[in-house]
DNA sequence: GCTGATGCGTC
DNA sequence: GTCCGACGACGCATCAGC
DNA sequence: GTCGGAC
């Protein structure tokens, strides 16, 4: 960095600045990263002069560009990854059809190892090919560039091409894919914007917190370095609200103090505002700090606005100024009630005669005549039971357009249930808990708010067992393919198997990294790409047409967790889930025992827009009434691994089996309806003996629920893991068994897996004993569900050498593990057929890549570039040359 | 003029 | 325990392309 | 809004 002092900010250069970007984001720790951008700043400041009246030179220009997320004084740039795609293809002048442009339109499909968001995409594609000639922008030319863009649908789009050419001309890759992230208001800086804002000044994030405004932050930190002007809430500022903590009923007890005083609401389900007044001026804020458009809809003065001109009447006359805070809801004229959930929405654009209108529903007074309510007493807060007496004293209500928040004083835990339970059965969302001592503390979710629903209750919602039929591409695929699931439930025909699948919503959330990734790999064959094969008829999507389908036969079962149901075209059923997870992977249920057409139509026979899928009261003796601490989830979990250390029985068990005598077992996990306790019984009744902790002397593991323990151990492949549905099923026996059927396994050790490779098929049919009719349903059941069975392919090998010595016409491609680049359905069908594996690019034991004729040598440069050398780059002609002569054929005359 | 794609902001 | 980034749904606005 | 995961 140059040591000549700086003018201003806007004569840094952006190179500088995307120096520290590329060394924070190089850097391992994230204390170590923050540490980068604070010695750049201090270092920028001490360069910076003072102005002629004293004051800090403005880092506004700088710290816009650090947080774009942040930045609100300029327009959106409604641009995105697709814009951005087709934008820099346009620019860039590429054929559609080349691989470059292919890339940049579907940056998603793109698997390079490294930075794989878009910004990282355009960095490796461009990576060589932008011209030395770049000059060094400074940073207020760059936020010149982006106010252009920010601006380009005033000025027509080729103003935008314009400017994109420019920056496309003077930054360099680097500096591009930092541009880029700028844009898309995504750092990817591994720290938060809390953090970047406190390298800039300790007192930065309060100030934030306050004013909601970059440039007001800035503003504040000029005047003095040490101290700001007093913490507290500005007029026509937006403060970040304060949130409020989830808590479940039956940890109340626990939860709240019973020497306090507590207020209930009501949980309104509209958008939270902030309503701001000086002198007959309004303003409206959203929950982020967003005025503008709401401001000109609700109405600035008395004069306009579908809101403020019905508040005239409702203010006292020594009113000069306040910030309220609350909810805006939809207000339906005609039934003078409260719109439900998917009504409230229409209330950012609502037309004087539409049926519903808003109505501000206040709960909270946060300045009122020149004195801000908020933040701890040493800044002149108050405690709610003193701010609510302000707020009464305020307005008075005008029905359906601005209310004030029914409140209820409340001690005993029961009051909260009642109240909860009222609410349900009116559906509404839930209800909110206040301290009456609490503070005002803004963006604070844990300072004395409680939202309590009934969800957050276990067994009060109706889960949905659905059927994965469809799926979306993951950009990160570390993971598996996937990252989010088309689940559906069927339609069954007359005779009662499933003719259709009906789509009924997207999920994602609720899986862990590691079962998404098992999920995806056990699918993972089994995906038909949508753009190549459009979906059968069988599978109903409507409108929302995922990357990726699947037929039901070939997927799982997801156990979905949801809150209601709303109305929707998206999907095959007439409606969908609201803040729908993943509850379980239910392996243990068949494809065709899901949810069916017939039962979800049970769930919204009401045919009301919003459908609650709260079902059962809450009862009082449900309430936790322990007195300890900690919340209920805790304690159970506590007891859970107090178990597992738990090996013997306290009460004798009578032997009556020598069926698992002398064996050493370690009990994995318990089942929903059988207990840990109960498992060790049977294991005991057998004659075997149980250990805490699982080695290779146990002869099995048992799993019932598949928790992390047991995915660890059925992935370490060291012992056998059994299913606790086999030990419940076992029956007495005079002698020891042998291992059980492979079906009853989650996975194999390597001596079971050479045991069974002699006597079973992959499909785990036995070849010498007669199956029975059980086992066989097992087998068509869990027919290509069981990749544990196979044996490993260097044991495959070895089992080829035993069994044919060195000549093995029928599995001679064993030894491959092949990557298609083009699928050929065939080929790969014949490939693996004679024993090679088949598996995608990224996977580290390759030893050959099939590319196709027609590839491009810049796309098959970077193949080559991205693995090892050792990997044969050979040609389909290889692969049908050695399906024909029955061997492996030296690869040397079909190289790339 | 309609429709689908795309983006924004909220829950 | 806390924070953060990943993701779901909607309604609404805008614009390209028919 | 929800969730899992890193710290």
């Amino acid at each position: 960095m140059a040591s000549v002092s700086i003018t201003s900010v806007d004569s840094v250069k952006f190179l500088d600045l995307c120096k520290i970007l590329k060394r924070m984001s190089d850097t391992k720790k994230k204390a170590d990263r923050c540490n980068v951008l604070l010695h750049y700043l201090h270092d920028l400041k001490s360069k910076l002069p003072k102005t002629t009246d004293g004051k800090n030179t403005t880092l506004f220009a700088l710290l816009r560009l650090l947080l774009p997320k942040l930045e609100r004084e300029r327009p959106a740039y409604n641009l995105k990854e697709k814009s951005l795609g087709s934008l820099l293809v346009r620019v860039l002048a590429l054929s559609k059809k080349s691989p470059d442009a292919k890339q940049l339109l579907h940056f998603r499909s793109v698997s390079n190892s490294q930075e794989s968001d878009f910004a990282g995409v355009v960095y490796f594609i461009l990576k060589y090919k932008v011209g030395t000639d770049a000059e060094e922008l400074t940073i207020g030319q760059i936020n010149e560039a982006l106010d252009k863009i920010a601006t380009h649908a005033e000025n027509r789009s080729d103003i935008l091409d314009q400017t994109f050419s420019y920056i496309l001309r003077k930054l360099t890759a680097e500096q591009l894919k930092w541009f880029l992230r700028i844009i898309l208001k995504d750092m990817r800086l591994g720290v938060s914007d809390n953090h970047i804002l406190s390298c800039f000044h300790p007192d930065a994030p309060e100030i934030y917190k306050m004013t909601n405004s970059l440039s007001k932050v800035c503003k504040e930190l000029e005047e003095d370095e040490s101290r700001p002007t007093e913490l507290g809430l500005q007029l026509n500022y937006a403060v970040t609200p304060m949130l409020s903590e989830r808590l479940d009923v039956t940890d109340v007890p626990q939860y709240l103090s019973p020497d306090k005083t507590y207020h209930i609401e009501k949980k309104f389900d509209g958008e939270r505002f902030q309503m701001h007044m000086k002198d007959g001026v309004f303003k409206y804020f959203s929950k982020k700090g967003h005025s503008e458009s709401f401001t000109k809809t609700y109405g600035e003065t008395y004069k306009e606005g579908l809101l403020t001109p019905f508040l005239k009447d409702s203010f006292g006359s020594d009113v000069k100024n306040f910030v309220i805070d609350g909810e805006m809801m939809g207000w339906h004229k005609e039934l003078q009630s409260f719109g439900s959930k998917s009504m409230p929405y229409n209330i950012k654009k609502i037309t004087e005669n539409s049926k519903v209108r808003p109505c501000f529903c206040a709960f909270d007074i946060l300045y009122y005549n020149d004195k801000s309510l908020v933040g701890p007493p040493e800044h002149g807060g108050l405690p709610l039971d003193e701010r609510l007496p302000l707020l009464d004293n305020l307005f008075k209500d005008i029905r359906g357009v601005i209310q004030h928040s029914a409140r209820r004083a409340v001690h005993k835990s029961s009051d909260v249930l009642d109240a909860l339970n009222e609410a349900m059965q009116n559906d509404e969302e839930g209800i909110v808990v206040k301290d009456t001592k609490s503070y005002y503390i803004s963006s604070q979710r844990k300072a004395g708010w409680y939202k309590i629903k009934p969800e957050y209750t276990e067994g009060v919602l109706a889960d949905l067992d659905l059927v994965i039929i469809g799926a979306d591409e993951a950009a990160d695929k570390t993971h598996g393919r996937a990252n989010s699931f088309v689940v559906a439930c069927a339609e069954l025909s007359s005779t009662g198997r499933p003719q259709r699948w009906l789509s009924v919503s997207h999920v994602s959330n609720g899986l862990t990294h590691e079962e998404r990734a098992g999920l995806c790999a056990e699918l993972e064959l089994h995906w038909k790409r949508t753009a190549d094969h459009p979906p059968p008829e069988h599978l109903v999507f409507n409108e929302c047409k995922p990357d990726f389908w699947i037929e039901p036969d070939h997927s799982a079962v997801l156990q979905i967790h949801a809150t209601e149901l709303v109305r929707t075209s998206k999907f095959g059923t007439p409606y969908t889930l609201q803040f729908p997870r993943v509850e379980r992977l239910r392996h243990d249920k068949p494809v065709n025992d899901a949810m069916t057409i017939d039962e979800f139509k049970k769930l919204i026979k009401n045919h009301s827009p919003v459908i609650k899928l709260a079902v059962n009261a809450i009862s009082e003796d449900q309430l936790n009434k322990t007195p300890a601490k900690s919340p209920r989830k805790r304690q159970k979990k506590v007891l859970q691994v107090a178990e597992q250390f738990r090996t013997g029985i306290q009460d004798k068990v009578e032997v009556i089996s020598n069926a698992l005598a002398g064996r050493r077992i370690c009990i994995l996990s318990d089942e929903e309806d059988c207990s840990r306790t109960e498992l060790i019984k049977i294991v005991e009744s057998h004659g075997g003996q149980v250990v805490a902790n699982y080695d290779e002397s146990c002869w099995c593991c048992v799993s019932g629920r598949c928790t992390s323990a047991v995915r660890a151990c059925v992935r370490a492949r060291r012992v056998d893991v059994l299913r606790a549905s086999w030990l419940r099923a076992l029956r007495p026996a005079p002698v020891p068994l042998p291992p059980p059927h492979p079906l009853h396994a989650l996975a194999l050790s390597p001596a079971t897996r050479l045991h069974h490779a002699a006597r079973y098929d992959i499909h785990a049919d036995s070849y010498t004993e007669p199956a029975d009719k059980t086992t066989l349903i097992m087998c068509f059941e869990k027919m290509d569900k069981m990749p544990q069975i196979h044996l490993m392919p260097d044991e495959m090998l070895e089992l080829d050498r035993t069994l044919f010595g060195g000549h093995t016409p029928l599995s001679f491609l064993r030894p491959c593990v092949i990557h298609f680049v083009a699928l050929n359905d065939l080929n790969v069908l014949l490939a693996k057929m004679y024993g090679a594996s088949v598996c995608d690019a990224n996977d580290t034991s390759l030893t050959h890549i099939i590319v196709p004729e027609c590839i491009a040598s810049e796309t098959l440069n970077e193949m080559k570039k991205k693995h090892v050398d050792t990997i044969s780059f050979v040609g389909m002609r290889w692969l049908e040359e050695c399906f024909s002569q029955a061997k492996i054929i030296n690869e040397t005359d079909y190289l790339f």
